[in-house]
DNA sequence: ATACTAAATTTAATCGATTAGATAATCGAT
DNA sequence: ATCGATTATCTAATCGATTAAATTTAGTAT
């Protein structure tokens, strides 16, 4: 048998506001009064039932999060960023998971359109999303990694374009002129800015551009695998930067079965780090995202924009700064 | 403006009851006034109010999940299990993050307590649980990867000791006979179990038993190296086996350092299996979990009681079929 | 036409908290 | 002693759904 506040308010010899108000703290409760309720709260193992909460003051002490890929580092590494602050700040995540599809993602969006969250932290896939900037009125959201296509709001973002134009800066100061580069889905903001690097440093140095070094993946590891496969064809290549993790490891699956020799034959920088790219040989190279600082910075912003109430400053960028590892690979 | 289901019971020209029945399908509504409802929720565009529902029929739609570590590959193969089920089943799920920590656990539990919740999937940490069989009443619990120390309930495991069974039993026929383990966190039920798979081929195989073997670590990359260091001061050892994944990693970075050459002076088998295996060299032979089918089969157990309201079976165990997959570094 | 069932729909109580507004208690000033 | 102001506490309406019980409607048999 469920206790209620019904209880608790008897035992204590105090009324059921008295006793939100001790819980809450929204009002003034005489000491004498308060422990009496603390004590039969306690007496009575009593915790407040969070549906009747919510219902009545309508807010769920919630957030929602939807990433496209549970199973890839760089998101895990976000969501315990996000996991921390939530939890310090006694909200709960409803984590999901879209899959890169669209139709997942708007699916899980009209179920938390039910009220359900106080905020949604998302990291959009690739499609056109000016349906949100309608819809998403009765809560903020802040975008995570990547901006939503046709529609503005909040985000929390790396300096891509400046980071893999100082990693394509040190191929080209080595020597590298024919550089080949694989990116990740086609129309996501993140595959645009690190291309524009790419492109800005061939620019500045005066390099020939030459469509057969680019190649657009789509994010995952066969990808990887394939699209290297595929650009070495150009025999002139001799440098290989990858912009996107998982197709960074389907890359190196292929150089090592066909015992390509790093940085010998090929120089090789990768995207994102996870403890295992220095235990293979050679270590590898790559461009580190904070993420776990992208995860905490983004749930900060929204939980104050929860607390605010006031709903301006949209649109608003923040770019945490992404950095160039030189290992043994490049 | 919110739009409740008064709004739609009116424009529909019913009562909110019938909506109801509509939305629930709990009674036989006409096929004329159905069409109705759902026009008029179409046309107003209406999402159930899910605290409402939740306070008044007691089912939330959404369960718990506690892991150890959201940046574990081995857990998030594990979340992606669960989390199809899940949304399949218009759950939703939330996540938490004990970090291996006894009060974060509790901490947690005691938020899932305010019937937030309709049931629990967790991977407890080694402390003692025995708390547990009292408190958790409300909701059934489903426990994966590890049981809990002092306290029953239905699991979701791995044939742990029988497969570490078969992969030293591997080492010993190929010859080796001081075969050094690093196990993870002391009380955890797969560190027991692994050990025991160890002794016993140990013992099947009349092989002298040896402390100087056997290193207990905390599931951490860092002691993943220094146990390494450790257990290779016996100078005897011809293999080693790590029975954790993030320790697998940390000892192969002690490995590469001191340029050990696999498996030429050591023959060496590790715990779990994400691509990268594949792409050090030489290619990792591990012991390979089936994360995302625990992760399925713990949701489905878990919503199967949810719908069936009777408890009994408890302390049942599932036991899936981990492999050793046998590459190139032993 | 009447009585009786069965089926479809509605009325209204309910879930368990929050909170505006009413009320009671306390205190000081006149 | 009375009034007013201030502070502490309580009463009761409310959030938006579900659902038991009541009611209406339709159908069938006599």
């Amino acid at each position: 048998m469920k206790v209620r506040m019904k209880e608790v308010a008897e035992i204590a010899g105090v009324s059921t506001a008295t006793v939100s108000y001790v819980i809450n703290k929204t009002r003034f409760v005489s000491e004498e009064k308060k422990q009496k309720v603390l004590q039969a709260m306690e007496q009575l193992g009593y915790t407040p039932n969070s549906a009747a909460r919510s219902l009545r003051s309508k807010k769920s002490y919630t957030i929602g999060l939807i990433v496209p890929d549970i199973n890839n580092f760089f998101f895990t590494g976000i969501i315990e960023g996000i996991e921390q602050v939530v939890q310090s700040n006694g909200y709960q995540l409803i984590l999901s998971n879209s899959n890169e599809n669209f139709e997942n993602e708007k699916e899980q969006i009209n179920r938390f359109n039910s009220q359900l969250i106080d905020g949604l932290i998302m990291a959009p896939t690739a499609d056109d999303h000016s349906f949100l900037c309608g819809t998403l009125g009765e809560y903020p959201v802040v975008y995570i990694d990547r901006k939503p296509n046709g529609c503005f709001g909040e985000s929390v973002l790396v300096n891509n374009s400046e980071v893999v134009y100082e990693a394509i800066t040190y191929l080209i100061k080595a020597g590298h002129e024919k550089i080949g580069i694989l990116t990740g889905i086609k129309d996501l903001t993140t595959t645009r800015e690190r291309l524009a690097g790419y492109l800005k440093a061939f620019a500045d140095y005066g390099l020939q551009m030459d469509n057969s070094l680019i190649k657009t993946g789509d994010s995952r590891y066969q990808s990887g695998y394939e699209l290297t496969k595929e650009v070495l064809n150009n025999k002139e290549i001799t440098a290989l930067f990858v912009a996107n993790n998982l197709m960074t490891i389907g890359s190196m699956e292929f150089l090592r079965e066909k015992k390509i020799n790093l940085p010998g034959e090929l120089a090789f920088i990768g995207f994102d780090d996870y403890k295992w790219s220095s235990i293979i040989i050679p270590r590898l190279s790559v461009i580190k995202q904070p993420t776990a600082e992208m995860g905490r910075k983004a749930a900060e912003i929204l939980l104050k924009r929860i607390k605010e109430e006031e709903q301006n400053n949209y649109s608003k960028e923040y770019r945490l700064t992404a950095k160039f590892y030189l290992r043994d690979s490049c």
